[in-house]
DNA sequence: ATCAATACTTGACTCAGGCAAATAATAAAT
DNA sequence: ATTTATTATTTGCCTGAGTCAAGTATTGAT
């Protein structure tokens, strides 16, 4: 079976145990004397605030009859008014009355109990999980194609955690992609412990890409004299590459060499990573040195780029 | 708003996005003359097989008089067949019937249909994720209060990442629990970076356990000399204690210590780490030495704990 | 043999919800 | 200005999904 049937198979089968789930997450409604479309009118209408029968169809997708009918049994129960459009007369605009804001609370009070009973007997670890991978689905589902999904963030401060983390990115990717071994991933293990000590906000700058707190990228400046900084620890994770990330923050980079007087910006890398080395040269970065190397399991060029800043 | 209300509230939104969805997703159930509960009782028996009235109303929970009815239909349409049990008579075992069976893969096709038309224009990677995010839904709401919902595993050889990810969870541990700065994280990045080129399978071992190959805990041994072992990087993943993980991982750390004849084994800790203490102690180990130290950003004591293993 | 429990069936009913025609207001066309 | 088409909502009419309670047949327990 290919990936697509696999994911297709997965989604219809979360749709029967999601379908069931339903079920036992509505109960509440049960008790009540109202149908599923009713709340979902009166929900609905308590969000939009003031709107008219024909959003709630086209929003809801129900019936124009049905919906006639439930409005006049709202507001016959004194839980709407309608007020008629003095624009367009065949228009009614609906909003709840305090009672039917009571109503309405009331019934996400119930609701939030059923929720918790379900979820109760979890941790706060797994709820939290369950809700992020709802927010995923919704996420992904209700983008337009196209449509920028998930926001990155970048942030410039060093949080406990951070550096052993972009090692383990380090080491990860560079193991995935280019076949080194783990005497790479000490390699940059000694360059973050060389590095922290020193670590001067004043003249050097960690640049962070993060989604959902968990960073997917980042780069570097360390000033190696007054007038030269060194860019380091450049990393797009693949899942977030081709979005011009990268371009972005190596811009962010060198505007914060300028900031800082800089007058020359260099860094290291070897031949295995063309896709980075792009990015180099199009940010203005010059090869100023090649050397050969057996290193990390590989044999490859560490090279070196350059770039006069002013 | 408090984590609990916000997990509550996105569920809620969640349940409201997905019924609609739901609804998109059930489309072609009506183009054919069935209904939802029909559709998932003779899916329901497609999958048992062999099932009676009972079952499928204790799993999908219907009205029996409602599946009686249903299941009458059924056999008249020719889909079902029904065998009354020679052991029970008022049972009746049910099968689908090679029309059933058609029957089913037909609507399963039809739904397959829907929901490439619906993730058609995602990319394959959101596909995995929507995919994924179910899963995981599912998984954390259908396991069984106290049931071990994901497995533990733990493995002995250190791969590209774990490393890296080591520092971070501790980095990430210690300054949320022991309130450590970030001089802590340098710190462990410095024992890794010194430990890995010296590091031999033969009298060093690391302890990794974890849950779909996200590392939630570690131990190390490694050998200072012919007769003496320390006991390194002892962690676990707040969200995995409590289950006698710890535990387990010093007693095969202990065993390794054992089977490789080392005569102690030692380990450096700080007073703040009173669950490892007892964690410690409870294996075996006894405080021999003490230290008061400032470091990390706090006040604390060094303590040393040996542990005779013959 | 009797009685209670279980597994399913049947009868009687309700009400959610769909469809189409009706009404009423507005916009467009002549 | 009058007719015609369009849109927003209402009403009448209907079906069938699903519920509840009583009924039948079978089994297990005493």
């Amino acid at each position: 079976m290919d990936a697509a049937s696999a994911v297709v198979n997965d989604i219809r089968r979360f749709n029967r145990f999601y379908t069931g789930m339903i079920g036992l997450l509505n109960q509440h409604i049960l008790e009540s004397n109202l149908s599923l479309s009713e709340v979902r009118v009166l929900y609905e209408i308590g969000q939009l605030g003031k709107c008219t029968a024909g959003q709630l169809t086209a929003i809801l997708k129900i019936d124009g009859g049905y919906l006639s009918r439930m409005l006049k049994k709202f507001e016959k129960s004194g839980w709407l008014n309608r007020q008629q459009s003095t624009a367009d007369g065949r228009t009614f605009f609906l909003y709840l009355s305090a009672a039917g804001k009571r109503l309405l609370s009331g019934l996400e009070e119930k609701s939030t109990r059923e929720i918790r009973q379900i979820t109760g007997h979890l941790s706060g670890k797994q709820q939290q999980q369950v809700a992020g991978a709802m927010k995923t689905i919704e996420e992904i589902l209700t983008a337009q194609p196209g449509e920028q999904t998930t926001d990155i963030h970048i942030r410039y401060n060093l949080l406990p955690g951070d550096v052993g983390y972009l090692i383990y990115l380090h080491g990860q990717l560079y193991a995935k992609e280019s076949g080194y071994n783990l005497e790479f991933e000490a390699y940059v293990c000694k360059t973050f412990y060389e590095f922290l000590p020193t670590y001067n906000p004043a003249k050097d700058r960690m640049f962070l890409a993060t989604v959902n707190d968990q960073i997917v990228g980042s780069v570097a400046i360390l000033g190696s004299s007054r007038h030269l900084a060194q860019l380091r620890w450049f990393l797009i994770h693949p899942d977030y590459r081709g979005k011009g990330l990268g371009k972005k923050m190596l811009q962010e980079a060198i505007a914060f060499c300028k900031e800082k007087n800089y007058q020359k910006v260099y860094l290291m890398t070897t031949s295995m990573q063309e896709t980075a080395i792009a990015l180099y040269k199009n940010a203005g970065f010059r090869k100023t040195g090649e050397k050969y190397l057996q290193l990390w399991g590989q044999q490859l060029y560490e090279q070196r780029y350059d770039m006069d800043l002013f």
